[in-house]
RNA sequence: GGGAGGUUAGCUCAGCGGUAAGAGCACCUGCCUUACACGCAGGGGGUCGCGGGUUCGAAUCCCUCACCUCCCACCA
């Protein structure tokens, strides 16, 4: 694509970013093809609200989808990430209501049709935000492919699920008992309903008996006793069982209220009476089906009380009416007496209020064969989650299911596809003139009227991942992406959201709409609290963005997905690896200065190269292995922890350090540029899918990239295992160099030997190859060690002498001046031998049992003795240094 | 009431049978060593929630308890 000349010494993220973002847009890099002869690999963004904001949970799953897409890209996939939004039914209805308000309207004096039209205005005008806060995360969507759940294709699709589940009988309308929302004026789903925990009051109330005499019965909610039809005890209850055929009179009102014997009943509450309200509670409207008994509705949709309650009642709110029942209640001498009293209420999750369950007639789907084939996917393997931690969960939720009610009394949605004619026939149909067709061959006539609500905003985003490739059309889409590949999303959406993409996609397509599901975690704050705006603890992604860069941010939310765990996010973390994004910028941009002629090359053979480049060779292939392992498995954390440390620990601190000497021909090596810059073009390309940006940036850069790929990384082939570059006897012989070296500063820092300070080093080694090896390292130990000679042999009397950690048979030794040692070396080295001493004492224990040389594996033992051997070493050596000062 | 998960370094978390327990950040010491002070080198810090058990061996498996999170749920 294109190239710019000067790596600017200083790394900044904002001049390279929305610059990619809009070079990979023109070029239509992400655009998928269909129909293609690679391999589909297809993951549907869960479509956020389209007049919404997204917010950092957005960034995780974007940033996690956006990895797998572009590394599947990268393996050659045709991949595509399709994007899109949710009309978002009840939050953006309320956003337009609030709007109209602040210009002294409301949506009943606007009507239907101009109301409409305001949330397409308001749709319109916000639509664009979300596709620029995907576009500066870095999101590799295919554009071209966009959907909105309330597009004409996607609205097809609702309204031809509609009809087919209703002409299946899967869709009813009825008039039940439903979860009401008073302030949204809606019914709302029971997975809508919060449950929230109360202090509220238990009442105990005195009903009459007919003939005399009174029961007392305990209620919580005392307004709705109103609309009492019978009281209820547990058939086993001894105690009132003579009640049977007997009534009581309801307070207040005077209706005659039978007793019924009901199992549900919990004898050890309260009096083990309860009053039955058919109408408000859902417990009770079961029990009334069960027994035959009439409801009476005494609140109304907007929670006020009905003509049913009575005059003194009619018309005042739930709440004031209950503190008026109680009063009255009182004055007749029948309230026995008030409790406080915890418990659970629910509540409407969008509105915020006590739900009302009232009567209405709403539209329901029956879910419980889908849900079956759901749960047969699950467990025959046919639908993975990943971790499976939410298995159970899954189980427990499909297993117990009941009826899914539909419909919403809003304005902004798919309105049901259902007219009525004037006697009340109903006609289901795709369109109003399918209905009207239906309508005139069933003879008949008047005019129809389509029913006025719409479908729940989950009905529509139920069938995401096939009406988005064009169901119920037969399109090349569909052939060639469906089912997709994956889906990403949070856990806090499984049942709204997942569980129905499975169930529709099961039945209206045959087949499980993901093979896989990765449920994330949540963000919270670095204190692992939720964030919400009145913690004042919310973090915007693009502020983040703005201020670290996306990639650091994309590396953060990505390495924090470990699995069944929510996400802490803190500032501090994303500067850390906003400083990753230096160091790799850095490092690209030594290499740049210092490898003179050389290129990236596509292939690499280690043949005639020296042990450091068969060294970071070594290691890149393993990280390699690693990364793709860890990519398959959706362990994100791991992945980037060893992409971190591959680059950082061993390219950066070793192999750059190690080929300072060789690239200014102090020491030179062959071929050593040529490797360098394919180590970082490989490993930029392994670090891609996390830092897009970034790695394309500098890879752009690189002499030779074009050989990998013509136009952009984003193409380029991911990085995979090179078995013939992995070698144990390479990274082994390196670990001598490696920790001599350390083992060489930390004398040197322990002793306090300033950094300038002039010093020869001493090296001896029990064996002899091991000892050629160092000799021939000599140039890199001057430069590594910053010791001005080497010489090879036992240290004099009187140096400063060391054995190596973890190489055994390796002494250095340093030669200084003899000097006290002082009280803080002498008591650090005390130390160090107390704590070895206990640690050879526990080791010489362990391999003197028996048992444990009987039962423990060979290597075991084994590995036992050697470091046994190793520790007895250093103790020595520790002694000799405490003694001889 | 049922279920799931958690309790490991000051903080946030990895590790989940092999015996010296890891990371990042924070902290301490010394360094502007010719890519990087968004850096380099060195270092301190943990009886792995408590108590039992299984095992040659347990942070890791089993059980009890404690505390914390979350999900589901019709004690009015």
């Amino acid at each position: 694509m294109t190239q710019r000349d000067e790596l600017d010494k200083r790394f900044d993220p904002k001049s390279y970013e929305s610059a990619w973002q809009r070079r990979w847009s023109d070029a239509r890099i992400f655009q998928a093809e269909a129909p293609s002869g690679r391999p589909p690999f297809c993951l549907m963004i869960p479509p956020p609200n389209v007049t919404g904001k997204l917010h950092v949970g957005h960034a995780l799953q974007t940033a996690l989808q956006d990895v797998l897409t572009r590394w599947r890209r990268m393996l050659g996939y045709n991949a595509l990430f399709l994007p899109g939004t949710d009309h978002a039914g009840i939050s953006t209805q309320l956003m337009v209501e609030r709007q109209l308000a602040s210009e002294g309207l409301d949506r009943k004096t606007l009507g239907r049709e101009r109301f409409v039209e305001r949330a397409w205005q308001w749709k319109d005008l916000y639509h664009g935000n979300i596709r620029r806060q995907l576009d500066l995360l870095g999101a590799s969507c295919d554009w071209s492919r966009e959907r909105f759940t309330l597009d004409v294709g996607l609205s097809a699709a609702v309204r031809e699920a509609f009809v087919r589940l209703y002409r299946e009988g899967l869709i009813s309308r009825g008039e039940y008992l439903v979860n009401w929302s008073p302030a949204l004026g809606t019914a709302i789903s029971d997975l809508e309903v919060e449950m929230k925990t109360v202090a509220g009051k238990l009442y105990h109330v005195a009903y009459p008996l007919e003939g005399g005499g009174q029961v007392e019965v305990a209620t919580t909610r005392p307004e709705t006793m109103l609309g009492d039809t019978a009281i209820a005890f547990h058939p086993d209850d001894e105690r009132y069982r003579h009640l049977l055929g007997r009534a009581a009179i309801l307070p207040l009102v005077g209706r005659r209220l039978p007793f019924i014997a009901d199992s549900a009943v919990e004898p050890e509450f309260g009096t083990g009476l309860v009053k039955i309200t058919p109408f408000h509670d859902p417990n009770d409207f079961e029990m009334a089906r069960r027994h035959q008994l009439p409801g009476v509705s005494v609140i109304d949709q907007q929670g006020r009380m009905t003509e049913a309650a009575g005059p003194e009642l009619a018309g005042l709110d739930r709440f004031a009416a209950r503190n008026k029942v109680v009063e009255r209640l009182r004055e007749q001498g029948l309230l026995v007496r008030v409790e406080e009293h915890v418990h659970n209420v629910g509540h409407s999750q969008r509105g915020g209020e006590p739900i009302e369950p009232l009567v209405s007639l709403q539209w329901f789907c029956d879910v419980r064969t889908m849900a079956e084939r759901a749960l047969a996917a699950l467990r025959e393997g046919r639908l993975r989650l990943v971790p499976d931690s939410f298995d159970k969960t899954w189980e427990h939720w499909l297993s117990q299911i009941k009826p899914w009610c539909i419909s919403r009394q809003l304005w902004w949605g798919h309105q049901i596809p259902a007219w009525s004619s004037p006697e009340g026939r109903l006609f289901v149909a795709r369109s109003a003139e399918e209905a009207a067709a239906e309508a005139a061959r069933e003879g008949v006539a008047g005019p129809l009227t389509q029913d006025p609500d719409v479908l729940d905003t989950w009905f529509s985003a139920a069938l995401w991942p096939f009406s988005t490739l064009g169901w119920p059309e037969a399109t090349v889409d569909l052939a060639t992406f469906y089912p997709t590949s994956v889906l990403v999303t949070g856990h806090d959406i499984l049942f709204f959201w997942v569980a129905r993409m499975v169930m529709t996609g099961l039945h209206f397509t045959g087949q499980v709409p993901f093979a896989t599901v990765h449920p994330t975690g949540l963000v919270r704050d670095a204190q692992g609290i939720k964030m919400s705006k009145m913690r004042g603890n919310v973090l915007d992604p693009v502020d983040l963005i703005d201020e670290y860069g996306a990639d650091a941010v994309r590396f953060t939310l990505v390495s924090l997905d470990s699995p069944g765990r929510d996400i802490p996010l803190n500032r501090e973390q994303i500067a850390g690896y906003r400083a990753f994004g230096n160091k790799i910028w850095n490092a690209v941009r030594f290499a740049l200065a210092r490898v003179g002629e050389a290129r990236v090359e596509p292939e690499i053979e280690t043949e005639g190269l020296d042990l450091c480049e068969r060294w970071i060779l070594s290691r890149l292939s393993r990280v390699a292995a690693e990364v793709e392992e860890r990519f398959a498995t959706f362990r994100f954390d791991e992945a980037c922890n060893r992409l971190y440390h591959f680059f950082w620990g061993d390219l950066c601190d070793w192999y750059i350090e190690l080929a300072k000497p060789a690239l200014s021909g102090e020491a030179p090596r062959p071929r050593t540029g040529a490797v360098l810059l394919s180590v970082l073009d490989r490993s930029l390309r392994l670090l891609h899918p996390v830092m897009p940006f970034l790695t394309e940036e500098l890879w752009q850069r690189l002499p030779g990239h074009e050989a990998v790929h013509p136009r952009t990384i984003c193409l380029a082939p991911y990085p995979r295992r090179e078995e013939r570059w992995e070698s144990a006897e390479v990274e082994g012989r390196m670990e001598v160099l490696i920790q001599t070296v350390t083992r060489l500063r930390s004398l040197r820092a322990e002793l306090g030997v300033p950094p300038n300070a002039k010093v020869t080093l001493y090296l001896a080694a029990a064996e002899q190859e091991t000892a050629r090896f160092l000799a021939g390292q000599e140039p890199l130990l001057h430069f590594l060690g910053r010791v001005d000679s080497v010489v090879f042999g036992a240290a004099p009397e009187g140096a400063r002498r060391d054995t190596v950690a973890g190489v055994s048979g390796v002494e250095i030794g340093l030669a200084l001046e003899r000097q006290a040692l002082d009280e803080h070396e002498r008591g650090r080295l005390a130390r160090e031998l107390a704590k070895l001493a206990g640690e050879i004492a526990r080791a010489e224990q362990r391999l003197g049992d028996p048992q444990f040389l009987a039962k423990a594996p060979a290597e075991v033992v084994a590995g036992g003795r050697a470091r046994l051997a190793a520790m007895r070493e250093r103790e020595q050596r520790l002694r000799d240094s405490v003694g001889g000062a």
